[in-house]
DNA sequence: GGTCACTTACTGGTAAGACCACTTTGAACC
DNA sequence: GGTTCAAAGTGGTCTTACCAGTAAGTGACC
């Protein structure tokens, strides 16, 4: 039995070993005692100062690292690593996987997404990003008869065009998001990429973008954005019809 | 920096246990083969059918557990649960006050959604949407001068505009985006309040919002949005000069 | 026959020890 | 002095065992 003192505020000594190794990291990060950089105690050693086992603490360290509060280097050691928006990546792969994974619904989200980051990139990008945009829009151009390769420069021209705009946070849902369209996204390039017109259109757009982020317009560059997009929803509305 | 969670696609043949029995999870509810409520295996039977062991096998759990992704019972199970945006309210604390950037950047996402949702509400939205978002245009109204409450029936009409475009990502990752901004927003609706310019114009804003909803015009909604967020957007700048 | 406490057979929680895989480092070698 | 490589230390994993809760089955009791 335990005696009911120990539910006091002073004396919590009855928690969980888990509760207790993130409460310890926390208290000391509050604190300041621990800051970016710093590195922990080995496993075996950390585990022996707060009494508690090695599994115990790696549940509870590998847990922080998902949060971003530590990063684990294999070999290496445990350093405290400063909280980013990662953990919205991991977060909404998982929470958008339940959502009945309904690939219109998810591509709305990458259009906003994609939107957003031009606007963004219009106004920050700067030459190295000019240059990876025009290097994945030149590959984009030679492989756009090869589906497979085709399919990932396109993917590398709007990963670029996302981390232009310099905003991590898109830049961490937009990876979520595209990497659940990834499954379907291939099979529909190999139907678009059988019509002519088609083809040098994906092309010439990804061209138009490019031009537009480096003319610093904005509103010119989401709407040649949202006509891009549109390539693809007249496909699927086209072979919705041709279904019925 | 890579993400905590490994979000390849491509099941590479070596990845370590941890990821092994993460990427089960995902792709089983990716597929729909696992569902809000569904109870995994026992941790012993488990580990043996993915073959790694039960330690190696609980910190995968545990750290999917603080994603909200599965709820651990002691003595009954792990059930799938909805991920909740509650448990990053955690990490929000923290990561905002450690990097004051990282609330500008979660502001674009959350303006990318916002747009995108209210292009889609101009076509999809439905009598009881339009009630809905009248109902709490008029509370903002309302509420104007009392800032907590002003704060969350401002809250609700944004919520209800992103509820309206229809689209259940663009609600999953606008809810997960907004837990994070509704503290900071807080705040500011309290040195915002102060104006009494920017109070008649906040309240006007969201009816022209409405409005142009209601007329069905997308890019008119989407720049009525955005020009709303300006407002924002000129405070905080404004601030930090007088900061400087 | 119905109700209740209790036993029992699960579940997760923790511990200890032994390896394996990787990184770092520093000493030996060229 | 620079290079190479082996040893020591780190995280990564497995095995085994036991503790601690939960829930369902079981019996006694009313």
């Amino acid at each position: 039995m335990e005696p009911a003192l120990s539910m006091t505020t002073t004396t919590r000594t009855t928690v969980n070993g888990f509760e207790r190794v993130v409460a310890d990291i926390r208290e000391r990060l509050v604190s300041g005692a621990l800051r970016k950089g710093d590195v922990l105690p080995s496993e075996r050693e950390f585990s022996q100062q707060l009494g508690v086992s090695r599994p115990t603490l790696r549940e509870a360290l590998r847990s922080l690292s998902i949060l971003g509060v530590v990063e684990i280097r294999h070999g290496a050691g445990t350093v405290i690593s400063a909280p980013d928006v990662g953990v919205l990546g991991d977060f909404l792969s998982f929470a958008l996987a339940q959502d009945g994974g309904a690939f219109d619904e998810i591509l709305e989200a990458r259009i906003a997404i994609e939107c957003q980051a031009v606007r963004l990139a219009t106004l920050r990008a700067g030459p190295a990003d000019f240059e990876r945009l025009r290097a994945h829009a030149d590959a984009i151009a030679e492989t756009i008869n090869t589906p497979v390769e085709g399919a990932r420069a396109d993917y590398h021209f709007h990963m670029a065009m996302v981390q232009a705009s310099g905003a991590s946070a898109l830049r961490t849902m937009y990876v979520a998001v595209a990497d659940l369209l990834q499954r379907s996204h291939l099979s529909r390039r190999l139907r678009t990429s059988a019509d002519d017109a088609t083809r040098n259109r994906i092309v010439e757009d990804h061209y138009l973008i490019l031009q537009a982020i480096s003319e610093g317009d904005p509103d010119a560059a989401e709407r040649k954005v949202r006509e891009h997009f549109e390539i693809g929803r007249r496909f699927r509305r086209e072979e919705s019809v041709r279904r019925t």
